[in-house]
DNA sequence: ATGACAACTCATAGTTGA
């Protein structure tokens, strides 16, 4: 079983580029981030004519989260927004079951400027997942959280540390918060197979960041102990990148043993 | 220190993002 993430930064924008990554690459659950899309505005049949059941968060404007699922037995939603902040109206969180795996989209606050609001946003949002992602470890079911984290978990996940050290993805509490996650059980795969860091998931569409290769690692999928010991392989779409009309993230994805 | 791109909106300027 594949499972990818892709930040898409504009459903409606970029819906020739995600088909097509699609129809390429086959993954069995795509999750989605940055739809930017109103839930009556979402385009589903698009999806469902190539052989994908969608269900959707949508935000009229910005943020925005999705899972398509591929076959004749389509996931099945299980949680929509993340617990523990009645206040929170941000569509940033998607939780569903497929094939016997839990399957976690979550777009992560990015946090800047800092300080100030959006980074205490941010901070007390990782908190809530850190939350909810305990309750998942309890229930012992096999779950990978996936998504944009917003964070650079190491330096060797960013291709100039200088540049980007006043950055909220980047700062320790951020780290810190990321790190309380895998100190709970859960697994980095890229990291897992990728150790040596130096693979991006974001490019910047400013000052040629994509042609000077100026990237780092901010997507990522978490996985609980029942998964990790299934998994192969994980990686990044690169090529996705390179595309006309491209979103600023790649894809990244996971496989696991069925 | 600043701006550079891009998508979106009760649009033609402002918000958000990373």
């Amino acid at each position: 079983m594949k499972i990818a993430s892709f930040n898409i930064n504009g459903v409606k924008a970029r819906l020739p580029r995600l088909l097509e990554w699609l129809e390429e690459t086959q993954p069995d659950v795509a999750c989605l981030q940055e739809i930017k899309s109103s839930d009556e505005t979402f385009p589903a049949h698009e999806f469902e004519k190539v052989g994908y059941t969608p269900i959707w968060h949508g935000q009229k404007g910005f943020n925005g989260v999705a899972i398509l699922s591929k076959g004749d037995e389509p996931a099945t939603e299980v949680l929509r927004g993340l617990p523990g902040d009645d206040e929170d109206t941000h569509s940033r969180y998607l939780e569903a079951d497929y094939k016997g795996v839990r399957v976690v989209c979550i777009y992560l606050p990015n946090g800047n400027p800092l300080p100030g609001p959006k980074f205490d946003y941010k901070l007390k949002w990782m908190e809530r997942l850190r939350i909810r992602m305990a309750q998942l470890r309890a229930e012992e079911i096999p779950t990978v959280v996936i998504g944009d984290y917003n964070v650079i978990p190491e330096d060797k996940d960013v291709w100039s540390v200088k540049a980007m050290a006043s950055d909220a993805l980047m700062q320790p509490e951020s780290r810190d918060a990321y790190f309380r996650l895998l100190g709970d059980g859960w697994t980095d795969a890229l990291d897992l197979h990728h150790p040596r860091g130096g693979i991006w998931t974001f490019w910047d569409y400013q000052a040629g960041a994509w042609q000077r290769d100026h990237g780092f690692r901010i997507d990522h999928a978490l996985l609980s102990p029942e998964l990790a010991d299934r998994l192969v392989a994980s990686g990044v779409d690169k090529f996705a990148r390179g595309r006309e009309k491209a979103s600023d993230h790649a894809p990244i994805w996971i496989e696991l043993t069925d």
